[in-house]
DNA sequence: TCCTGCTATGCAACTCGTTTCATATACAAG
DNA sequence: CTTGTATATGAAACGAGTTGCATAGCAGGA
């Protein structure tokens, strides 16, 4: 389990409630690593019973309070430790590649609008990347000091978000060619 | 659930026993769905008494008997039946990706080792992938009917695992030139 | 003969993750 | 003053996936 770890990550770049935290997970860390409220609250909860976390009641005005949660020394432990192991390279899932051979044996042409549906959705996370990066790395409003190790490795990681998308629109786009050339010769 | 059609379409580009199939979901599909052979046993029963698959025992010699299924008319259709659905495109998990943000709060240095390994394992699966190309698309002993829709589509996902592998790889050069430039400048 | 290894199938227990439902505060719009 | 939306937390049930264990046939080598 590595959701844990995305928590300690997560919370080490900024303390934050189990609410703030899932609203992370949908954006930023959430491009990388995905999880629901339930899923945070729960484990986070587990984390406070082990002592890797501290709480922190924070009274709001104009809202609910709130539990904010900032990481303790075995937390920061656990997640050297992890940092230390190696990890398997990660096992792939892509529903939609199986959709693709699937369709051999159906129609394929009925596959052309899902693709196009999923070219959309990574042109707009690619929009959504690209406009981070100008924000926070190369525009004229990000920080001078190219020296600090947390913002190189932050963009790093986005520049993989980045050639992620990319590559998947260019190979959405093969597959587009490709179901319209058998529609074509049918 | 993805994993029942997964088996599906598995089944009708040739049918096979439980550990057959465990062993395709270790190469070819693997790539794209990976499932043990708990799983695969599992979902197999299940899909047989749903009607879904055929089986048929297939006595041997030299080793024991197997069952050999293959899919069956309401498998078809509901296989036919998700072809049609549309689904998210996929929540992504990185290990690595999470471990390159948590590097900043350890010794970034740390994970060069980490990146080259995952890095070769890369290298292997492209290399891995472009002689199946080459075997079964693009090479001289390559079936020279290009108008098959099942070969045409098998190869443009196996279009889609190169360039995933080759993004992948040009990324963790990037990484290790990021950790390297880090070291450097202390 | 025993041990190793590959083929072949499966149960049981557990962990991880999703879905559904429930609760409460607060502000804004109608 | 009701409805909708955003903040904030959580229980309970279910489903998906992993890990460990168990069994058994058959082959080849020490």
């Amino acid at each position: 389990m590595a959701l844990e770890h995305a928590i300690l990550v997560s919370l080490l770049e900024k303390p934050g409630s189990g609410y703030e935290l899932a609203r992370r997970f949908e954006r930023s860390i959430g491009y990388f690593w995905t999880a629901t409220h339930q899923q945070i609250y729960r484990v986070l909860k587990r984390m406070e019973g082990d002592g890797w976390i501290d709480v922190r009641e924070v009274p709001q005005q104009g809202r609910p309070d709130k539990k904010e949660y900032s990481v303790a020394g075995p937390g920061r432990a656990a997640l050297s430790g992890w940092l230390h192991e190696p990890i398997e390279p990660e096992s792939v899932r892509h529903d939609l590649a199986v959709k693709i051979r699937g369709a051999a044996f159906d129609d394929p042409a009925a596959l052309i609008r899902e693709v196009e549906r999923h070219h959309r959705a990574h042109s707009d996370r690619l929009a959504h990347y690209l406009a981070g990066e100008l924000r926070d790395f190369t525009g004229p409003e990000a920080p001078a000091a190219p020296g600090d190790a947390g913002q190189e490795l932050q963009h790093v990681v986005l520049r993989g978000g980045i050639a992620y998308e990319r590559m998947t629109i260019a190979w959405l786009d093969d597959v587009l060619a490709t179901l319209h050339r058998l529609r074509a010769g049918h």
